[in-house]
DNA sequence: TTCATATTGTGATAAGAATCACGCAACCGG
DNA sequence: CCGGTTGCGTGATTCTTATCACAATATGAA
């Protein structure tokens, strides 16, 4: 992996995402060459783009053939950095929290939720999932320091959002992945990225109210 | 609102959506008129970007003065088709189903949950939140006329969400939004969007995998 | 070996989105 | 009621991303 030190778009790192998905998928069903062709088949994004998109990290296909399915997607994997686990520790183990706690497809991917933090007293010491327990806030420095933990999730309320982050920042961690819907502040050498559900869902009803006359776009 | 007929970029409906939050925000803080500065301090967005978003839709402030607090986040929410109840539906009640059955935003924005299925029997008849009670998938089809549901939600595993998506669409839903780590194919007139949490989390890795030698992008 | 075929990798080009910069409208203080 | 100031709306400009089209390279058959 050479990584030009060209500038990379997002959408790119987006889609190389979804790349390592179609390809398992193309794997189990056999395939262990495949074509830009078949691939954006797969995943609905064009032979060109996939290319363009590999392209920008060096050399991975066989002109004439195409590209190892298993062999790509690690590639595609060390690119994206998911070729080592990420330890992590998630704060607000509501709903949302539990959810996430539970999907076995973060560990698949090499994200390991090593922690499990609430305010509320009633939760302290509940197992949530195959040993990770409940912990007060108070012990998140701690953890993270002991787990050498590198990510945080936010899943408290919105109000709480702010005060979540700078525990996790002031506790060691570099990343955070925020699912509360306000925009919180880092410093500089944070990196944070937003989720939210509910704009999604605002993006589909918009996209429902003004159906008549839409150009056929197939984005996402 | 006039909607000229220029295509509206996809980044910029998804930045409307976070505006209303913020003009939430700042109408409980007390301001009743906010100026695009004001607006994209609080959401990180510039001012100028905030203003050429709205001129798509028409003229909303008053020059020298800024915008109606309150009355922006109403004509936001008309032009993002947020101003009636989206009658929606929810295919596979597990860990994720389950955090979104419960979660209260969606109804304040708008977004009401009428349904709930699931192909365990062993689920069907339990109450998940108030009123909503799982339904066998066979009901799926007379619940959404009778309901007259138009979004479908599908939180199934990756496997079923094909199937998911056709019983959706063969019982009328016209939008959907499907959690599932899989492109599901749906016919032209049907709007699709797909959330990607895990892709999310592998952005994250590849910001952090690759902080050294990075341009100051502030983007979310 | 040589030709026909498949399919990559990428510079050139087009399309799209964000930023700039300035005209103009509204308010305010004197 | 006038001049100064604030701050919106938007055409022009710049920057970013996607698409195109084709040279380059591997394969396989004759
Ligand atoms: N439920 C969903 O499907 C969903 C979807 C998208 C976004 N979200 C967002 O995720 C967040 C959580 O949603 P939820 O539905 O799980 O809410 P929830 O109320 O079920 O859970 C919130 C949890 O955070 C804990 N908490 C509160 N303040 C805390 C603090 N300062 N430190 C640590 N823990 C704290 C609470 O005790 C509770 O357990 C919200 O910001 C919500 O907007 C939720
Ligand atoms: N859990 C998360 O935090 C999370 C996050 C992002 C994406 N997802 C995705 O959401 C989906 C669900 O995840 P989960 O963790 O809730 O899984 P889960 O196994 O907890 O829940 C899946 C549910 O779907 C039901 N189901 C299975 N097949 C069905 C069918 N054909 N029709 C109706 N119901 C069916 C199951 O009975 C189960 O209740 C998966 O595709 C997952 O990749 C989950």
């Amino acid at each position: 992996m050479k990584q030009k030190d060209v500038k990379i778009p997002e959408a790119t790192i987006k889609r190389l995402s979804t790349y390592i998905n179609c390809l398992e998928k193309l794997d189990g069903d056999g395939y262990q060459v495949v074509s830009s062709d078949l691939l954006g088949e797969s995943c609905q994004v064009s032979p060109a783009q996939i290319r363009k998109d590999l392209s920008y990290f060096g050399e991975f296909g066989v002109r004439g053939v195409g590209y190892g399915t298993r062999s790509l997607a690690e590639q595609i994997k060390k690119i994206l950095g998911l070729d080592h686990i990420w330890t992590t520790v998630l704060v607000g183990v509501g709903h949302l929290g539990q959810a996430l706690l539970n999907f076995t497809a973060f560990r698949q991917h090499g994200f390991r939720i090593v922690g499990a933090f609430d305010a509320d007293p009633a939760k302290i010491g509940t197992v949530v999932s195959d040993g990770v327990v409940i912990e007060p806030v108070s012990a998140l420095d701690d953890t993270i320091h002991r787990e050498q933990a590198g990510i945080g999730i936010i899943t408290v309320p919105a109000a709480n959002a702010q005060e979540t982050a700078d525990l996790l920042v002031e506790g060691g961690i570099t990343g955070i992945l925020n699912f509360a819907p306000i925009k919180v502040r880092v410093p500089e050498n944070i990196t944070l990225r937003n989720v939210s559900i509910l704009s999604e869902l605002d993006n589909l009803a918009y996209l429902l109210s003004n159906r008549t006359r839409r150009r056929s776009r197939k984005k996402s």
